[in-house]
DNA sequence: AGGCCTATTTATAAGAC
DNA sequence: TGTCTTATAAATAGGCC
């Protein structure tokens, strides 16, 4: 229920901060995709779980900046470790 | 209002569009900032405005991340032709 | 152009299964 | 664990100034 209203600090519980992160993810891409829409606007996000996998989304344009990025994969792959708390990021940009 | 519903596709009215831009972009920061505080993930979020205009969320470690981008200005900077509609862009990252 | 108001839509927390 | 439900909180469209 946001049948309570919920403190924006981290979920202290492991599985119920598990079961909100893709709610709220598929929410947030879902609004980045109607403020591109209604708005013309172009946008690029993207988003590390705690455990480091990558989610992203990128309005049309955006998608020729993602490729750009594609260039410094070997950079961005040493930046991965800050991102996780895992000491083997599973993803690779 | 949303006194009524609005169909996800470009607002025609110009005013209606900008009125509505700066609300939903707010929003949309506030959502991104919702989801890193409580699932403890990390995010990169950047809108261009239809005029080229950029404004970014970074989530605590993102900011390396986006630091990390900066080394690439010059680059970003001929991208930033494609994401404006105007001919000399105002922003530079 | 920007800030409040408020009816209505939308998002979502917790339950049920 | 995953899907569906539903009560409630949150976002927001259009008015008004």
């Amino acid at each position: 229920m946001t049948r309570t209203k919920v403190p924006i600090k981290k979920i202290d519980n492991s599985t119920a901060r598990q079961v909100t992160f893709p709610e709220r993810r598929r929410g947030l891409f879902k609004k980045a995709f109607e403020l591109s829409t209604l708005c013309d606007a172009e946008i690029g996000l993207m988003v590390f779980s705690a455990k480091g996998r990558l989610f992203e989304y990128a309005s049309s344009r955006f998608n020729l900046f993602l490729t750009l990025l594609s260039t410094y994969r070997k950079t961005l792959f040493i930046f991965s470790f800050f991102f996780t708390r895992e000491k083997n990021p599973f993803f690779y940009l």
